[in-house]
DNA sequence: TCGAAAAGTCAACAGTGTGTCGATTTTTTA
DNA sequence: TAAAAAATCGACACACTGTTGACTTTTCGA
């Protein structure tokens, strides 16, 4: 899964038919993005640079724009690349599975995206907040996810009598509170040290807070006198 | 309380009596982030430059050195003011108020903070992603709010049988992902186009969300047939 | 399989912003 | 009011960016 023939970008001599030999320039383009890929381990996208990429690809500098218009064009394909590859997760998820496995297939899913690309997920926030035009694209990138489980979670709020997301201001609106809280959460997570179990525990965690938003709770809240 | 004549970060020649009148470099710090926070309405942290808040102010870029040690410092220090501001508003908050009293509070208060400084808290959100350090510091501003919080739900959750955390790795872990969804949600809202209106609904879709993820549901969760 | 078109490569240049140094002026304070 | 502290600035060295145009290699169809 790792080193495919499939490219995602608008690279050069991009769009050809799947299965056939790679260009030079696609093979070139794929080792920059594994270049930065691996160079985010080290330091944040804004330290990375173009001089940098080439140097590790051996190529010039200048050769890489002829791949990428600047470091923020890398680091798009790579969160578009990894993106991809998680949402293909998602849609291998048993449709007909209960709610909750679903739910906690998701989790699962978009747990192990984050272990295996933590760098790509930690670099697309942080490009995320530069420009409007990529807070866009991120943004539009979390859609995928938010529409996926939004519509499943349409069709249960038909089904099933105790799933109400009316409150959080209906379905559509409830998934996406729900995924930036698992985003955002992963992100907090992945940023720091952090061992194995507590990984766990956020996964268990983020899947009750998930269910916990989509069920009415179980009292009617009602004003509470003060001890 | 917009010019206030106390000082927060570690400024050149800080820590003086309050009330006390404001040396000519302290007020001059104070421009310089006034300006900041001026011109991050219109482009992002990272595209500020010394020159342009040097010029801005009035003076030359290498006595913006003086008062800090690069643009990232601003907006520290920037991020801090506003945190401050918006902490402050936490502890008015009435301690006595029914839980989702607090709750409906301490969200009222943070949409008015975001709404009063937005590009600040943009900005934060973009700092925080540069460096380990940055993601640290934004980090422990949020722990001030969570810790907060999180305190109030302990006392709860030992008074009140219909509180319970438990699934999410108790009060304070139930906390920190609350928090850091509404932070999340907010980043998303704030940072595209909106009207008020979508405002007041976000926070009510907010205010709704973190009470459920306290509140456990009112169905046992056993698995059901799928149709 | 050959040759033209397409793809890929690079050195050199011009530009923008950074951070530091030491010398100088202004403000503060005792 | 004068010494100390604070504030200011010009000039320098440097790191990274992005562009241009000429050159080389690869690809692919006749």
């Amino acid at each position: 899964m790792a080193d495919r023939e499939t490219v995602v970008g608008g690279a050069p001599s991009s769009r050809r038919r799947v299965g056939q030999k790679l260009r030079k320039g696609d093979r070139r383009r794929n080792e920059i993005l594994d270049a930065a890929e691996e160079q985010l381990r080290d330091r944040a996208a804004l330290d990375l640079t173009i001089d940098g990429l080439a140097e590790a690809v051996g190529v010039s500098r200048s050769s890489l724009y002829f791949y990428f218009d600047s470091k923020w064009d890398v680091v798009d394909a790579l969160v578009e690349r990894a993106s991809a590859e998680m949402f293909e997760q998602y849609l291998a998820l048993p449709a007909t599975a209960p709610l909750e496995d679903f739910l906690a297939g998701a989790l699962e899913a978009t747990y192990l995206g984050w272990k295996r690309h933590r760098v790509v997920f930690l670099a697309a926030a942080e490009r995320s907040s530069h420009a409007d035009e990529a807070t866009d694209r991120w943004r539009e990138i979390m859609e995928r996810f938010i529409g996926f489980i939004a519509d499943r979670i349409e069709v249960e709020f038909a089904l099933d009598p105790t799933v109400d997301p009316t409150p959080l201001g209906g379905a559509r609106r409830a998934v996406e509170i729900g995924c930036w809280m698992v985003e955002r959460s992963f992100y907090m997570l992945f940023s720091r040290e952090h061992d194995e179990a507590e990984e766990r525990e956020m996964v268990a965690a983020l899947t009750a807070a998930f269910e916990r938003l989509l069920h009415p709770d179980s009292v009617s809240r009602r004003p509470r006198p003060r001890t």
